[in-house]
DNA sequence: AGGCTATAGTTCCAAAATAGAACTGTCAAA
DNA sequence: TTTGACAGTTCTATTTTGGAACTATAGCCT
């Protein structure tokens, strides 16, 4: 596969896997959610090499998910501040979290614990359905073809 | 990074990303949640070269998400099943999709439709709190050390 | 003025992962 | 007996990563 036109595939999925489908990318923008901004603390608290950071960085700049940020004219450096489009990857990076919580964990328990501020409540993230709220498991799915659809598969 | 002890990490992220967190992996799961369960299915579906098909499905019977079953004597031939571990892992793949939906789209609009059986409606996955089951968004949630924190960080 | 430190990168080479194609082995059907 | 379907394995070339060192700008200290 040629993952440089990934994005242009007619899968979603795909097109999501084009920009945030790699390892260093997702914990990258673990980071981000937990406001590191900086090139040295991505690098300092990741452990990743400088190049491929700067690397990840500009493909999360030019995908439009963090925007570049001057926050300092003499020298000139720049902060790396998650877009609308990027803050809208939250429930990506807190599915992950939730499965690992529930299927990778060891007998010392969570390691973060999230506050949901406009309850006050510690909570746990459940996807649900738009049309009637109730929580979705893929057995209750069915999967239609929609407009964007070249052939008809699965 | 060493990333073969990734599943070691104090972080759920990262244990998450150990098993799910490459490009080839996430098209094999959407796969499976097509209904896709052989390794030619795979194979013609994606086009993934038939070593790295390989490699990666050992690897996620390995981890616990598809099952290798016998369907039939002989010839021995196996097919790959979901486990829970594995379905609990839509989700994820239908916050990726979503996100692509609203994010990634084209002109042609999404390619594929999602019906809610137990409803009847078309829907978009929507995630919630467990508390309050209000939706979630990043700046509304705080984040706590828990019991499996080794350091305070974020 | 000279040297140290902080920040944000870039460059270079070795090591690992991936792509692409061909090959293996088992069995059924023609 | 030949062909085809299926489920892989093996091989080499290319690409991506890892790791370490290097560059560049500017403030601060003496």
């Amino acid at each position: 596969m040629k993952w440089d036109t990934l994005d242009e595939e007619q899968c979603s999925l795909s097109r999501t896997i084009a920009v945030v489908g790699d390892r260093w990318t997702l914990l990258i923008l673990r980071e981000c959610f937990l406001r590191v901004r900086r090139f040295e603390g991505f690098q300092s608290s990741l452990q990743i090499t400088r190049h491929l950071l700067s690397e990840r960085l500009k493909k999360l700049v030019r995908s439009g998910i963090l925007r570049r940020v001057p926050y300092s004219e003499a020298p000139k450096r720049y902060e790396y501040i998650l877009t609308q489009k990027g803050l809208d990857l939250y429930p990506i990076i807190m599915a992950m979290v939730h499965w690992g919580d529930t299927h990778m964990g060891d007998e010392r328990g969570r390691p973060l614990l999230h506050e949901h501020k406009t309850c006050g409540k510690l909570f746990d993230p459940v996807m649900v359905c738009s049309e009637c709220g109730d929580p979705l498991h893929a057995k209750q799915v069915h999967v239609h073809a929609g407009p964007g659809r070249k052939e008809v598969v699965g």
